[in-house]
DNA sequence: CCAATTTGACCAAT
DNA sequence: ATTGGTCAAATTGG
């Protein structure tokens, strides 16, 4: 597979740096480690889980930015520039590739692809995480049972918000899928609505309900409550299997250029990811 | 009518 | 030449 988003090498990094964010990440599984213990609770309080919610935002955040420092992101307004300059001089220059009827205008595919952004991979049977996305595309992937998804964050447009995240479903398990989170979501989006886009086309996808009964329906508005993390940085890559009835869910963080690595090593788009 | 999704064309990267 | 990522017109749904 292809290296798209290419983590920053760590030697670039500060040492102090490397050890802000090997603190971070370690903040962050204590955080975790709190989460699962407050909703394993009968009564998990309001209030405590709304704190380790926060707290977790908060180190994501941090470390989002830290990642962030030294590549350049583009930004939108720019994007936006480029993109409609370059539309133009193709539309003269490549007319003949187009259609009679598209040439007026049609400008799909016009676009700059993102070069840098801290990319998220995890794996879950559950495809909301407490964002809004939009669906913008799908395609069928060589060797793959599953098409894999788009998604850009809603906010795009009102927010300016560059956030995307790509679905698809597991070769060898249909109920899960693996879910790549490119980029951090620079919008304040609450009151998502959590509406479920289809992602395996037309077909309806067949919901396994049984097991998540004993979450309250109407309170699980945010998938990283329950979610385990693996840190690549720590280690090595332990996938994390159920916690009782919770769900299951794996993360990997591309925290260092040997994520990456691992990244491409795993293949998660071909077959020997099984 | 408006907003979200679907879908095939187009483009970048390899 | 092939493949994956993105765009936007057409379609669907509320």
């Amino acid at each position: 597979m292809d290296t798209l988003y290419p983590w920053p090498e760590l030697e670039t990094l500060s040492s102090n740096k490397k050890r802000v964010i090997q603190q971070l990440v370690e903040g962050r599984q204590c955080a975790t480690e709190l989460q699962v213990i407050v909703l394993h609770n009968n009564k998990p309080p309001q209030q405590a889980e709304e704190l380790v919610q926060k707290i977790l935002w908060s180190f994501d955040q941090t470390l989002s930015m830290l990642a962030e420092v030294g590549h350049h992101d583009e930004v939108i307004s720019q994007n936006q520039a480029t993109y409609n300059d370059e539309c133009k001089s193709q539309d003269s220059s490549e007319s003949s590739k187009r259609t009679l009827s598209a040439f007026a205008k049609d400008k799909r595919g016009c676009y700059k692809r993102k070069r840098f952004a801290q990319t998220r991979i995890v794996v879950s049977d559950k495809i909301e995480d407490g964002h809004a996305w939009r669906k913008y595309g799908q395609k069928n992937i060589l060797n793959s049972k599953h098409p894999r998804s788009y998604f850009r964050c809603s906010h795009k447009n009102d927010q300016g918000c560059s956030a995307i995240k790509q679905v698809q479903r597991m070769e060898d398990d249909a109920q899960m899928y693996h879910i790549t989170y490119i980029g951090t979501h620079t919008c304040r989006d609450q009151n998502s609505s959590m509406a479920t886009p289809r992602i395996d086309g037309p077909t309806p996808i067949l919901k396994l309900e049984s097991e998540e009964q004993a979450a309250t329906p109407s309170d699980v508005t945010d998938l990283d409550s329950v979610t385990m993390w693996t840190d690549v940085m720590m280690g090595g890559v332990g996938f994390e299997t159920d916690v009782s009835n919770m769900y299951s869910c794996t993360e990997i963080t591309c925290l260092d250029l040997e994520s990456v690595e691992l990244e491409n090593g795993l293949q998660f788009d071909d077959t020997d990811f099984a």
